[in-house]
DNA sequence: CGGGCTACTGTGCACGTTCACAGAAGGGTG
DNA sequence: CACCCTTCTGTGAACGTGCACAGTAGCCCG
C-alpha cells in the first residue's frame, strides 16, 4: 500500500541507498552490475522519487510558477496565453520541471504570489502581461528566485529580462503596406497606452507616418471588440474622408469592421483595414483581415529559455531582451 | 541569507517548535501569551512554512494537477479551458492549494502525468476534455489520488465523477426554437462523435426532431471553423431546400455562415443558423449568432467542489455527476 | 490532602532524500 | 613491495516539519 522508497529499491537490488541515489542523479561512478540490478529493482517496485524529500535537501523545488496578470475576461481571447502555456509545459517537462499557475488579479492575489515565491516554493517565475507599475514586480526581483517576462514589463525593461515580438517593426510593416497600396489618409486605433503593444504599435505607426500622423487620426481602444467599434465610429465622425485604418489588434479590428459596415463603407474599397496578432478572429471576419503575425511560439520559447538559463546559471550574463521579427499577412481587408 | 525555519521562530518567541507548529496548524491549545509572541516572531523573521518538509510528513502535497488533453490548436479557442483555469486557481487558492498544469498530447505526456500522480506529487487530478478510451484515465482511477473531470469522459461516466452542462437540453432548446420560428427543413452539423458535445448535442436534436431528422440532414465536423464550412457546403449540396441549420459550436457556425454566403443564401431570411457555446466568436460574426449559453463558470465551480470533497472525504459518497442547465441566447442569425 | 481534569508546553522520532566522507578493491608505477 | 590513483560503494548526518507522547501547572471536587 505504501509507496516504495529509495530504501526498498536499494534492498531489492542488493546495494545501498547511496548507489541508487547516484544512479538517479546521473553520477558517473556506478558499476554496470549495480546499474542493471537497480534498474530492475526500480521497475519491479514501481519506484518514483519523492520530490519533497529531494527538495528538502537540495533547496530546489522542481517547479516554475507562471503568473497571469490580465483581468479575467481577457484570458478568453488572448492566444498569447495559451501558446505560452503550451510551450512552457513542453519545455519545462523536458527538464522535469512542473508548471504552477497563479492568477494575479487583486492585491490579495499578488501578495499570495510574492509569499509563494519568497517562501521558496518555486525555482523561477514566468510573468505574463504584467501591468506597468505593478508592485509585485519589485517585490519579486529582489529575491533569489529569477523572474522573466513574456513581453516587456513597461518601466521595468532593464530589471526584468524578457522576450517579445518586435511590435514597432510590425506596426511599420503594416503602415508601409497601407501606404504602398496608395492609401493616404490613414488612421490608427491603438491599444491601452500602459501596455507594450499599445505604446509600441503606435510608435511604429508614427515613425512611418511622420508628420502625417495627426492627433485627429488617432483613437484609443482597450483591446476589446466593443472599444474597436466605438473608436472607429469616433474616427469616422472626426475624419470622414479617411481611406485606411490600422487597428492594433484583430479583435478591435473586428469591431471596427462592424462600425464601418454600419456607416455603409465598403472594405477594402472605401476603407482598408489592417489588424494585428493574426489571431483566429482574423479569418472569421468578413472580409478576412490583413494583419501582422507575431512569432508567438518563438517568443514563448525564448522566454522559457531565458528563465532556464537564469535558473541554471545563477546570475545570467546576457539577460538582455530577445526581440523577434513580425510578418505581414495579406488577406482581403487591405 | 538562509530562510528562517520554524526553529528560528520558536527561539525568537521563546517557545518550542511544537508550540509554533500548533499555532500554524490551528490547534486550540496555545496560550494567548505564546500566540502573541509567536506572531511577532513570525513577522519579525519573515517566516513562511516549508511545504516540502510539511508534505514529507503529512503525505499531502498541497497541489492539484490539471490535465489538458486536447490537441494543441484547440486550446486557442476553447473558453472552457480558461474559465476552468480561472475558477480552479481561485477556489484552490482559498484552500492554499496550488494548481499544476500538464498537457497530455502524446503518449509520452500521458505517461508522465500518470507517473507524476502515482508518484504522489498531487492530492487530486482535474481532467479536461479527456478523450474516449484514453488509457490514462484507467491508470489514474485505480490509485489513491482522486480524479474528477470537467465534462463527461465518454465511456467512463460511472468511474470518474464530473460536472457538465446539460448538452442534451441545450440542443433541444435550440431545435425547439428553430421549429417555433416556423423552420421545417432543419439540418445539423455535429462535433466529433467521440466527444460528449458531439454525441449529446446530436441526441438532443434527434429527440426533438424525431423521424424528421433523416441521415441526409446530418453532417459531421471536428469543431474547427474549416470543418463547419465544409459540412455546410455538403449539406447544401445534399438538401438544397433546407431552411435552418443547428451547428454544434459557434466556431463551426462561423464557418457555416461563410459557406452560406458563398452560395448566396441570406441569413436568417433564407436559412436560420443556430450555434452553441456563446463564445466570443458568436458576436463577431455577421450576423451575430443565436446560440446556447453554457454555465461554464458554474460547471467549473462544481467540478472543483467535487474534487475538493473527494480530497477531504476520502471516498466521497454522492459522487454522481452534476448536470447544469443551459440557456438560449437569441441574436440575429435565427 | 489526594486525585482527576483541563490547558498548555517541550521532546524525540520519522518522513525520504542528497551529500560529504571514509574506505575498499584493483591496477599501474616507482 | 610500497605507494598512489581511479573506480566504486556504504554510512551518517542533515534538510524542516508534524505528530505522538510525556510532562507540568493550576484548579476543582470529594
Amino acid at each position: 500500500m505504501k509507496r516504495p522508497t529509495i530504501h526498498d529499491v536499494a534492498a531489492a537490488a542488493g546495494v545501498s541507498r547511496g548507489t541508487v541515489s547516484r544512479l538517479l542523479n546521473g553520477d558517473k561512478y556506478v558499476s554496470t552490475g549495480a546499474r542493471l540490478a537497480i534498474e530492475r529493482a526500480i521497475s519491479a517496485t514501481g519506484y518514483v522519487v519523492n520530490r519533497n524529500a529531494r527538495s528538502l535537501v537540495t533547496q530546489k523545488t522542481g517547479s516554475v510558477v507562471m503568473v497571469l496578470s490580465e483581468p479575467q475576461e481577457k484570458l478568453f481571447e488572448d492566444p498569447n496565453y495559451s501558446t505560452t502555456m503550451r510551450v512552457a509545459t513542453r519545455l519545462l517537462a523536458e527538464r522535469d520541471l512542473s508548471l504552477v499557475l497563479m492568477m494575479a488579479a487583486g492585491d490579495g492575489d499578488r501578495e499570495r504570489v510574492v509569499r509563494y515565491v519568497r517562501g521558496g516554493h518555486a525555482d523561477g517565475v514566468l510573468l505574463l502581461s504584467t501591468h506597468a507599475g505593478d508592485p509585485m514586480v519589485d517585490a519579486l526581483v529582489g529575491g533569489p528566485v529569477p523572474a522573466v517576462s513574456c513581453g516587456a514589463v513597461i518601466g521595468r525593461e532593464s530589471v526584468i529580462p524578457y522576450a517579445a515580438a518586435d511590435e514597432r517593426l510590425g506596426a511599420r510593416q503594416m503602415t508601409e503596406y497601407l501606404l504602398a497600396q496608395g492609401r493616404r489618409r490613414i488612421a490608427m486605433i491603438t491599444g491601452p497606452m500602459d501596455t507594450p503593444g499599445g505604446i509600441q504599435r503606435l510608435e511604429g505607426f508614427t515613425e512611418v507616418m511622420g508628420r502625417r500622423a495627426g492627433k485627429k487620426l488617432i483613437a484609443h481602444g482597450d483591446w476589446t471588440r466593443a472599444s474597436g467599434e466605438r473608436a472607429m465610429a469616433e474616427l469616422l465622425a472626426r475624419v470622414p474622408d479617411l481611406d485606411a485604418v490600422f487597428v492594433a489588434s484583430d479583435l478591435m479590428a473586428a469591431g471596427a469592421l462592424a462600425a464601418l459596415r454600419d456607416q455603409g463603407r465598403r472594405v477594402p474599397q472605401d476603407v482598408a483595414v489592417g489588424g494585428f496578432d493574426d489571431s483566429p478572429v482574423a479569418v472569421s471576419t468578413h472580409p478576412p483581415l490583413t494583419t501582422i503575425r507575431q512569432p508567438l511560439t518563438r517568443v514563448a520559447e525564448e522566454t522559457v529559455r531565458l528563465l532556464l538559463a537564469l535558473i541554471d546559471g545563477g546570475a545570467g550574463p546576457g539577460a538582455g531582451p530577445v526581440i523577434l521579427p513580425t510578418e505581414l499577412v495579406v488577406r482581403a481587408s487591405a
